[in-house]
DNA sequence: GATAAAATATTACAATTGTAAATTTAAACT
DNA sequence: AGTTTAAATTTACAATTGTAATATTTTATC
């Protein structure tokens, strides 16, 4: 199965970027973190370090710097992490936590409709 | 706001057990979790110790055993690991992550209709 | 009241994480 | 080619976490 590294909270941040956009610089890699994240830029270098060594992510040399991009798919990371937290929080009741979330969240209309029709696709394929 | 303790993976699981059923001793705690943890009782002892300095839970004397219970409330340590992990992994983007589950979890139709009928309810108040 | 047994409390220790500073390397410019 | 300078690499350091072992305190028991 998969031996995906595990990713902290602050790489969390990181990859995201990386994902959203690759291969980006360090620089790059910087200047699009959410304006709410105040790291210094060693700090940013450091992380990126850590997920070379978790080979989370990669990079090509381009003239002075590297532009890195991701070794992990998105949607792998969040299954897993999806799956820890469902198990960790709600025993692994998705029913259970699906209610806890549509009650405290607000959707627009369209994601309402989204998820209706889903409902309705799983209900017509079981009895 | 709330100043909630963080509570770590290991910790989740013994506040699971405390939550489901307080106060309980240690000993009640160490048989009633999960069969596949296998931690000594020491690293039960210890993580106990943990959640008490971190105020997550307390305990009365009884005996020469102490029978803990929780100081923060399980709804309300569910909603902040929920919204962490909304934010960390989605952005916050709740729609997508109820999708994403949606398409992974499989449910029972009484949870399906469960879920159909707080989204139909979530219609109606919204124009 | 002394002792044994059991519970709690203290100490340990490596890995991970958040947060950088210091150092080294390599590319650019003169 | 030598120097500047920007990037990457190494080192740092305290807090948290997983995982216990050891020590100390209490309470039953004789």
């Amino acid at each position: 199965m998969s031996n995906m590294p595990k990713i902290s909270e602050a790489e969390w941040e990181i990859m995201k970027v990386i994902w959203r956009d690759h291969p980006a610089t360090a620089e790059q890699i910087i200047e699009r973190l959410p304006a709410d994240i105040e790291w210094t830029e060693q700090t940013v270098r450091t992380f990126l370090n850590r997920l070379l060594k978790k080979k989370a992510i990669s990079y090509e040399k381009s003239g002075r710097s590297y532009r890195y991009f991701p070794l992990v798919q998105e949607d792998e990371c969040k299954r897993a992490e999806s799956e820890s937290f469902l198990k960790r929080v709600f025993n692994g009741a998705a029913g259970t936590m699906m209610t806890n979330f549509l009650e405290d969240v607000q959707l627009s209309n369209e994601e309402i409709d989204k998820l209706q029709k889903i409902l309705t696709e799983k209900q017509k394929k079981k009895p």
